[in-house]
DNA sequence: TCAAGTCAGATTGTCGACAATATTGGGTTT
DNA sequence: AAACCCAATATTGTCGACAATCTGACTTGA
C-alpha cells in the first residue's frame, strides 16, 4: 500500500501522524480495529520509536484510545459521542461567528459571497448534488472559524476537534437531504457577519450546525438499524 | 528534587506527564524555559522514551510548545492568548451551564448549594480571603461541567485545557479584587441551573467568566508595566 | 462438561546507542 | 570592530534489542 499524500515533513513522527489520520478520517483504516504497532511500522518503513509518538498524537485528537499494555484502538463511532460533539462545536463555532462578525475583513466578506454563489452554480449544473468542501479552502465553515481571530480557537478547532468531525461529515455528506437548505443557512449566517451583528451570527450558527447534527443522527440512526436487522 | 506527588501509574511515560504537568501549572518550571530531555531524564530516573512520549502529551496540552530538532519550551503566558483562551472557555463553560440546568439531579444541586454556604463561610471567617478550590471536588465549575453529563465536553474542558486555564487562574486567585462578587455570580448561576433556566445559566455562566477574565487582563498588565519599569 | 490454572506466543513498554541536525565559540576576513 | 565562516559540541530524532505484560490455547481436575 502507498501513501497517496506524501509530503516531506521535517521529523518522521510528523509525516507518520498526518498519513495515519488521513487514513483514519478516509475510512481507510476501519473504525475500531486495533493499531498493531510493529505492523504499522513495516507498512510505512520506520522504526517503532516514531510510530509510537504518532499514536500518542492521534490519541490527543481523538482518533485512537490507548489502554496501557494493551494498545490503541480506532474510535467507533456512534451516535450519542456524534451528538456530545457536535454539540461542542455548536458552542465553539457559534462563538468564532459571533467573533467573526466583528473582526471579518470587508474583502474577506465579499469572497466568501462568491464561494457561496459558486456553491449555488454548482447545485444548479449537478442537480443538487452535495458540493465537496472538505477541509479545503472553499470550506465555508473553516474560513468563519479562522475570521474570528482568536488563535486559540482555530487551533483548537482546526486541528484537534477537525479530525473527528470530518470524519461524521463524511457521513453527513452522503445522508444529507437537502443542500439547498443548507446554502440558505450559510448565507444566512454571512449576512449577519456582514452586518456585524454578532448575536445573530452566534444564534444562526448554533441553528446551523444543530440542525445538522440531528439530521445526521437520523441517518446514523436509520444506518445501524439496517445493518442490525 | 523529589516528587511530592507519586501517584503510581501503569506506565511510566503516564508518570512523567503527570509530573510534568504538575510542575509547569505550579510553576516549577519557569515559563518560557527550554525542556531539555537528558536533563529531565536523569532527573526523573527515566530514559528518553518515555519522557519524549511525555512531552508530546504537553504539546497536546498546550503546555509546551515543540519545534523539530530544537525541543520543546514552556509556554509563556500573556494577555492575548489569556483572552482568547478565555474566549474559548466562555463558549464552553456557558454550553456547559445550559446542559447542567436541563440535566443537573436535585441532590447534586442541594449539594452544590451547601458548597457555596461553605465558600461564604469561609469568607466570613478568613476576612474576604480567596478560598482556594483549584481542581479540587470543591471546585464550583469543575462540578457544573460534570454535571453537563457531556462526555466530550467534559474531557476538553477538564483533562485538555484545564492545566491552562489553571495556570492563568493561579494569578487570578492572587489578584482577585473580590471574591464576594465571584460567589454572588457562582449564586446566581446556581439559581438558574436549579430553576432549569438553561438560556439563563449560559448567559450568567459567560458574563461570569467574561468578568474574570478583564480582571485577569487588567492584573497582567499591571504586572507587566511593573517589571518593564 | 466446564472452570480454573498454566504456559507459549505475541505485543507493548523501556532502554541504551547511533545518526542527523542545531548551537556555540573561535578564528578569519573585510 | 563587525560580519562571516567553520569546526567542535550538545541536543534531538531514530533505531534495534530486551523486559514486562497481555492473549489465547491447552491441560487438568472436579
Amino acid at each position: 500500500m502507498n501513501n497517496l499524500i506524501s509530503i516531506k515533513s521535517a521529523t518522521l513522527s510528523e509525516d507518520i501522524a498526518q498519513q495515519l489520520t488521513h487514513a483514519i478520517v478516509q475510512g481507510h483504516i476501519p473504525q475500531g480495529s486495533k493499531i498493531s504497532e510493529p505492523e504499522l511500522a513495516k507498512q510505512y518503513g520506520v522504526s517503532r520509536g516514531p510510530l509510537r509518538e504518532a499514536i500518542v498524537k492521534l490519541e490527543g485528537l481523538g482518533l485512537v484510545t490507548r489502554t496501557a499494555n494493551v494498545g490503541a484502538r480506532v474510535i467507533q463511532l456512534n451516535t450519542q459521542d456524534m451528538l456530545d460533539t457536535f454539540t461542542m462545536r455548536e458552542a465553539l463555532e457559534g462563538m468564532a461567528a459571533r467573533l467573526a462578525a466583528t473582526t471579518m475583513p470587508a474583502d474577506e466578506i465579499s469572497s466568501l459571497y462568491a464561494l457561496l454563489d459558486k456553491h449555488q452554480a454548482h447545485l444548479d449544473a449537478n442537480q443538487d448534488e452535495h458540493y465537496v468542501q472538505q477541509g479545503g479552502n472553499d470550506d465555508f465553515h473553516l474560513r468563519i472559524i479562522h475570521a474570528s481571530g482568536n488563535v486559540k480557537l482555530i487551533r483548537l478547532l482546526t486541528e484537534e476537534l477537525y479530525a473527528v468531525i470530518r470524519m461524521y461529515r463524511r457521513h453527513t455528506a452522503d445522508h444529507r437531504s437537502d443542500p439547498r437548505q443548507a446554502l440558505r443557512e450559510h448565507k444566512a449566517i454571512l449576512d449577519a457577519i456582514a452586518n456585524h451583528e454578532g448575536d445573530l451570527a452566534e444564534l444562526l450558527m448554533r441553528r446551523h450546525i444543530s440542525r445538522a447534527s440531528q439530521l445526521l443522527a437520523q441517518a446514523m440512526h436509520q444506518a445501524t438499524s439496517a445493518t442490525s436487522r
